[in-house]
DNA sequence: ATTTGATTACGAAACGATTCGTAGATCATT
DNA sequence: AATGATCTACGAATCGTTTCGTAATCAAAT
C-alpha cells in the first residue's frame, strides 16, 4: 500500500535542505535552518527524530553523530502535493492551476518560451 | 497592511463550498461537507465561528439562522497559496512547477492546446 | 582517569486545530 | 403559553505539531 506523503510545514523545510544538500547531520541541517528561522538546536533534532519515526528520513547511527537521509523522493513529494492542490483548489484541472500560476507570477519571456517548447515536445510524443 | 491568507485544511474545505455556492447557512455548508466527511454539525458551526473571528468569513445575523459569506477572494487565495508553493517547493520558479504539474498530470491534448493559446496571448501583450 | 564539548534521548509544556456535548435562545405550531 | 424543532454559544477534551530544558552518552584532549 502506497503511503501518502503529508509533511508538515517544518518537516518540509527540513526535507528541502536534505534534498538540496544530501545526507547531513542534524547540526548541518540546523545551521541552514537557523539562517531563516529562529529555532533551537534540540528542536531541529527532535523534529528529525520524529521524521525518522514517520519514515520520512533514515539515519546512519554508526559513530557519535548520526547522518540523516531523506527517504522520500523530491519529485514524488512535489507531484503529490501539486496533485492535491489541483484537486482541492482547482477542481481537478491542472490547466486552471497553470494559468493562475502564470497569470500571477508574471513570468519572463524566456520562461514562457521554455514552457512552450516543453508543450510542443509533450504534444509530439 | 495586507494580511496573508493561510486557511487550514478544514477551513479551505468550507471556503471552497462558500466560493461555489455563495453565501450560505451553516446547515447548507455542513450538508455539503458531510457528503465527503464524517463530521458533526456543531463542529462545522464552531469552525465557521472561528473563521468569522479570523475575518475569513462575515455573517448576517438578522433572524435566527445566520448567513455566512466568504470574505476572502477565491483567486487571491489561490494565487497566494500557489506563490507559497512555488517559493518553498520549486525554488521560486513558476516554470518548474508548471512543468512538474503537466508532467505528472498527463493533461489532455485539448488542455495543452488551451495552455499554448494562453501563452501566445500572454507573450503578445 | 577526568574534564570539556558536542551529541542524542526523552519528557513535558505550549500551542493551534478539531471535535463534540450541553445549555440557552429563537421560532413556528398547537 | 407550552411543545418541539432548530439554531447559536460556549467550554472542554483530544490530538498533532512545535518547542525546549535536562539528563545521559560519547569522543577527544588533557
Amino acid at each position: 500500500m502506497k503511503q501518502y506523503i503529508k509533511p508538515t510545514e517544518s518537516e518540509l523545510e527540513i526535507l528541502n535542505i536534505l534534498w538540496a544538500s544530501g545526507p547531513s547531520t542534524v547540526r548541518a541541517v540546523h545551521e541552514q535552518l537557523a539562517r531563516t528561522k529562529d529555532t533551537g538546536y534540540t528542536t531541529t533534532l527532535k523534529l528529525m527524530q520524529i521524521m525518522l519515526d514517520k519514515k520520512l528520513l533514515s539515519r546512519d547511527g554508526t559513530g557519535k553523530t548520526h547522518i540523516y537521509t531523506a527517504l522520500v523522493n523530491r519529485e514524488q513529494a512535489q507531484g503529490q502535493m501539486l496533485q492535491k492542490m489541483i484537486e482541492t483548489m482547482f477542481n481537478g484541472s491542472a490547466m486552471k492551476m497553470v494559468m493562475q500560476a502564470l497569470g500571477n507570477h508574471k513570468a519572463s519571456k524566456a520562461e514562457l518560451d521554455m514552457i512552450r517548447e516543453y508543450l510542443d515536445q509533450k504534444t509530439k510524443s
